[in-house]
DNA sequence: TTGTGTGCAAAAGCTTTGCATGTTG
DNA sequence: CAACATGCAAAGCTTTTGCACACAA
């Protein structure tokens, strides 16, 4: 649960900038808040939730509130700044996503272990059921549930 | 939201005679409840949650409590009659396994529409995953998201 | 008869909302 | 200065838990 304070600045920085960009489009106002959040989670690596991501800016000395916190993860969804997930239990977790390629996720169902994969057949897949079910597809989840076979500390989350 | 009353009797006996050997097998009690569910479950068709399928069996004049409904829809998922799906809301839905081919989902972001597809290829990918991060991989959910270009009567649920 | 399963209601966990206040544009 | 965003706390929803009673084995 320990975020590693390793902020790519150069990666920040455009994350930034896409976001100012897409504030000033919808007429939103370019709070402090807002970017404070958005530094915070270019600065954690891996998977998290709304709440851990509070707990820590509170920690931090931030003043914010979760409502805020909430409504920002929102937009950074809405501007694909970050990526939304639900791995199999009632909690929205997101990962950032600028600056990093599609990839999918296997989870070990044991100890919530979450590794990353890329396919290049999911393309394929999107592209012929869009065109089959007349659906135009804007994105996917795959995940695979399983449990890993070496370093599993079982029941960890 | 309207449940179709058309028990497959068939289907039904074979889940059933599953479900009572899993329940021998693991000394659980077979109480009415528990069959009363699985077979609410099989008239079915489609995508529920626990609330709908507890609210419809209240409506039928069952006599079951909320703490009944998720206990035995985990029992089901247990012995593979049910599958788990979280489509991008917190609210775990389920929908009936046995007797169905394994497939995946195609969801529409405006209209909440469901529809299913099979593509072999994921098969592949599962095993070859699999290997390549050393998971016994036990299943997977691919859920492709993207707005239905035909009968889409927006903002459904 | 014994202890697991049940119903009911309260509690818990995540997320949203309402309202007064603060601050951006 | 006007509207939008914020903080805080309360409310909403889904799911879980505690407890006394019921009933399957």
């Amino acid at each position: 649960m320990e975020s590693q304070e390793v902020l790519n600045e150069e990666l920040f920085q455009e994350a930034k900038a896409i976001f100012t960009n897409y504030m000033e489009s919808n007429n939103l106002r370019k709070t402090p808040e807002r970017f404070a959040i958005l530094e915070e989670i270019y600065k954690r690596t891996d998977h998290f939730d709304a709440e851990v991501l509070f707990i820590h800016m509170k920690t931090q000395n931030y003043r914010v509130s979760r409502a805020t916190v909430y409504n920002t993860l929102e937009l950074l969804v809405a501007c694909d700044l970050i990526t939304k997930h639900q791995f199999g239990k009632n909690v929205t977790q997101y990962e950032k996503s600028y600056g990093y390629k599609q990839h999918d996720h296997l989870i070990c169902v044991d100890c919530g272990k979450v590794l990353e994969f890329c396919d290049p057949r999911i393309q394929n897949i999107k592209n012929m059921m869009g065109e089959m079910l007349d659906f135009k597809i804007t994105h996917h989840n795959l995940n695979l549930y399983g449990k890993c076979q070496g370093s599993c500390d079982k029941k960890k989350s």
